[in-house]
RNA sequence: GGUCCCAUCGUCUAGAGGCCUAGGACAUUGCCCUCUCACGGCAAAAACGCGGGUUCGAAUCCCGCUGGGACUACCA
């Protein structure tokens, strides 16, 4: 392969959204070609024109984007290479490699299910395969003529040799009577007009590797290099879906998720490299490679990813974080503050919030002083003393327009000292008046960002409400 | 049923015959830090599926078993 341009592609079928397990695939592709200065390709699979829909098409060209997962070709949709695949079978069928079967689905599926039944393998008979001409005039599919004999060897990069025999290879069905092609096929057309010479993805393909080989053969196509990586699973070790919880890409965006923070959860399912477990995009690119592919199935760990979602919030931009949690605020009806008091206010929130969402749903104290004591806050904090303390805060707070974080500290550790009341009770009761809550970001934080004006005000609001009940 | 793949803490993984008293990370528990909650720091608990070989020596190599998964469509 050496000084061989790298040429790798995502191809995936749009009959959904892009899920963790295609974008896991679409990562791996990408960082390879990447890593090796290679293409990545992306080809949209919409031969099964029954489940095939424009929308998944934007769905997963979405995903991708959130994703930062850029392409360099494509999007190439099969169903605009329809006469590749007619010319390649009609070769085929010329050469004596394929051949027109006539039978019935009804009739394959009942020969299936009775050679089942009597303990015989539910493969194709055949009997298609000598025919000298029509024997109804049916619409016919093209069937391929597999090696009856012999045996087919699959050298994939991350699970080894694997030999097939080739007498389990049945005899596939190329083109669909419809015209269409069928995926074992179509899959090796466009990997050759692609140029494509690494083809990286899922283990559940592995048993068509066999079959795809062989028509490589017959048509005289040179083989690409194979990598097939093993699944990702749920928490109970079946196949990842949609009952184990979110499993489309974008949902993770909408519950307040960093991409960089998902993209760097997938690297690491079924890859790694040593005992690292953050990784920029960077490093990613530069620390990729084949050979550090794990054999055995990964079970997707959403404690894992929150993990490290907060992580990359607490580690990011201010700017990049503000211009991400914008939506999210809106979305709330919040009247998001000018930039430099927005950053303010994510950075005080970014350490405790572990996605967006989060960091929302702990915000509401900032824009509003409209709420209700915690009622447990107010039985704990809430006493004569605090009430005193509050009260010399108050007067202390009058003389200054404006207060940094430390001096604020100074004033209220000032005052427990006076008074002889503990400072956590100060700063306790003073969180309570201000937020409502027991528990929030860090008190001088928020005061540097909501003002020495407006934090009388609801000191004042908390002392009447006190001195009331 | 057949074919194929896989097997280290609950989970992601390191480990390419002696460096393994099996390392790291998430989660869990405890302690410290502390204005709360977090973050951070420290510590604990936690795994080589089983049985046979090969070898002076095996988590690492081989075989069998068991267990999981995938494929077996005119889906991809």
């Amino acid at each position: 392969m050496e000084g061989i341009m790298v040429r790798t592609r995502f191809a995936p079928s749009p009959t959904g959204y892009l899920h963790i397990g295609g974008a896991r695939t679409a990562l791996f592709n990408w960082l390879y070609a990447r890593n090796q200065g290679g293409k990545f390709i992306l080809r949209i699979e919409d031969t099964d024109v029954e489940r095939s829909t424009e929308e998944s098409v934007q769905a997963i060209l979405d995903g991708m984007k959130w994703l930062n997962l850029d392409w360099d070709e494509g999007p190439f949709f099969q169903s605009k290479r329809m006469d590749r695949y007619t010319y390649f079978a009609e070769k085929l069928l010329k050469e004596g490699k394929a051949y027109y079967c006539y039978c019935k689905p009804e009739e394959l599926q009942e020969r299936r299910e009775q050679a089942l039944k009597e303990g015989k393998k539910p493969t194709y008979d055949r009997r298609c395969r000598d025919l000298k001409g029509p024997i109804n005039d049916r619409k016919p599919v093209i069937r391929f003529k597999a090696p009856l004999e012999g045996e087919t060897i699959v050298d994939d990069i991350v699970k080894g040799r694997v030999i097939f025999k080739n007498e389990e290879l049945d005899d596939l069905i190329i083109i669909r009577s419809d015209g269409f092609p069928t995926y074992n096929f179509a899959v090796v057309i466009d990997d050759v007009d692609m140029n494509i010479t690494h083809v990286i993805r899922g283990d559940d393909h592995l048993n068509n590797t066999p079959r795809q080989i062989q028509i490589y053969k017959a048509l005289d196509f040179p083989i690409p290099v194979f990598a097939h990586v093993p699944m990702i699973l749920g928490s109970d070790k079946t196949r990842l879906s949609k009952r184990h919880g979110a499993t489309s890409v974008m949902a993770y965006k909408e519950m307040g998720y960093i991409s960089d923070a998902l993209v760097n959860y997938l690297v690491r399912l079924g890859w790694s490299y040593g005992d690292q477990e953050i990784f920029t995009r960077e490093e990613m690119i530069e620390k990729f490679n084949l050979e550090n592919i794990g054999k055995s199935p990964a079970v997707f760990n959403p404690e894992k990813l929150l993990w490290l979602n907060a992580h990359y919030i607490r580690e990011m931009d201010p700017k990049d974080l503000s211009d991400l949690a914008r939506e999210f605020f809106e979305k709330m009806g919040y009247v998001v503050p000018e930039e430099s008091k927005f950053q303010k206010m994510l950075c005080s929130l970014r350490q405790r919030g572990r996605t967006l969402v989060e960091i929302v749903e702990m915000a509401d104290f900032y824009f509003t002083s409209d709420f209700q004591y915690e009622e447990q806050g107010v039985k704990k904090l809430f006493n004569t003393d605090s009430l005193r303390a509050l009260k010399v805060i108050r007067e202390k707070l009058s003389n200054s327009k404006e207060l940094s974080e430390s001096e604020f500290e100074v004033i209220v550790r000032k005052t427990a000292e006076d008074l002889n009341i503990k400072v956590s009770l100060v700063a306790q009761s003073l969180r309570l008046a201000i937020t409502g809550k027991t528990v929030s970001p860090g008190l001088y934080e928020i005061i540097e960002v909501i003002g020495v004006e407006e934090t009388i005000r609801r000191i004042q609001k908390a002392i009447d409400y006190m001195e009331k009940t």
